[in-house]
DNA sequence: TGGAGCATGTAATGAGTTACATGATTGG
DNA sequence: CCAATCATGTAACTCATTACATGCTCCA
């Protein structure tokens, strides 16, 4: 009965709640905080979760409060799945990334809109960049807490327990934004320079 | 009743379609190998869209044959469709990645496991870079056709017309899986050495 | 004190995966 | 011509997103 596979969805519920009993809506918003930049998840994802969870006796709710909200509790069961999804071998990633769709297909599609989509796209994986290089620059600067936009909250600082994990899934986010705006520059140079009367 | 937004497997499978008239199976074969590496879909999806965009008008089905298989042919509307998907700005990108999730919570991870799933992952992203050069360094060899393991059939050669799309696109595979190898050389780092018991 | 706005949770729909059924092909 | 294998399509299920309902809170 106990264990068909986690999926990483409830995996990382459980992940969260070895720091304590938390509400449904606490744990979507330290899930989008801490993960959410590889691993999308919404708020009906989260229930659902707790829901069948809480059937298979991995967390254990408790009643009732002020707007029908709920606090789980892991349970020794959950601590146990929780090892055992961690212990399996990690799924491949998936990306799905739109923008490519367009470019795979670009006989089809207008050079110009292309282009224009292509600016686009390069402005928000800058920005994003920008927003990691933040966060590392006010990482190493200790404990500084002056929080600028884009940077994540006080509450959300690692604990030094947590601190190279969360320093290590932060290089990642470094790394991809990095890649992706050099190959914007390469995209510039691959496809057919804009003809004159564009 | 024409056009609610196309989802971007349908549109990719309307992108297909441009080159004449497919079965689904054909179909599936076709975007694994065109746009597998950044948009993952499976022969039922496949279906169920060439299904839905039947009743839509977009496609037409051909009559059942060999294996009740059918032949679709994109429609004026299909044009349309995928003309004005084309136009909407693409949605970002979304990124899975459960080994992320796992060093996220390399706290409650046991260290040598971790490591051990670090190091799968290295090969495996490894074994993918070698396989994108191969491909690039082939096209820009010209058509010689020594069909290397890894390496797209000669079937899956793009045309003069497309050439250069895709290789934007495999720009952004060697970018990528570049970047993750160099992230795996980060994690090295980053986190804390094993210690001497383990 | 009442109502605008927001936080929390739920329901309905859409997309994606896995497992299966059935019909061709091919080699002995 | 039969059996093993593979290609094609479908059905059942899981996961994910969008749209909604309801009830707090806080300020005019």
């Amino acid at each position: 009965m106990a264990s068909q596979r986690l999926n990483s969805t409830a995996a990382s519920l459980l992940g969260f709640l070895h720091d304590g009993p938390r509400t449904g809506a606490a744990l979507y918003r330290t899930a989008e905080s801490r993960i959410g930049d590889f691993w999308s998840l919404t708020r009906s994802q989260v229930y659902r979760e707790l829901e069948a969870m809480t059937s298979a006796g991995l967390v254990r709710a408790g009643s009732r409060g002020p707007r029908d909200a709920r606090t789980f509790t892991i349970t020794a069961a959950g601590r146990a799945a929780f090892r055992s999804w961690a212990d399996l071998d990690p799924e491949p990633e998936t990306i799905r990334f739109p923008l490519l769709l367009l470019v795979g297909f670009g006989e089809h599609v207008a050079p110009a809109r292309l282009r224009e989509h292509l600016a686009a796209h390069r402005a928000i994986h800058a920005a994003r960049l920008a927003a990691y290089e933040a966060i590392r620059d006010q990482a190493v600067a200790g404990t500084g807490s002056t929080s600028a936009a884009h940077v994540r909250s006080a509450a959300d600082q690692p604990s030094p327990e947590r601190r190279p994990f969360a320093l290590a899934t932060l290089a990642f986010g470094l790394a991809y934004e990095a890649a992706v705006l050099d190959w914007f520059a390469d995209v510039e140079r691959i496809l057919p320079p804009p003809r004159d009367s564009e």
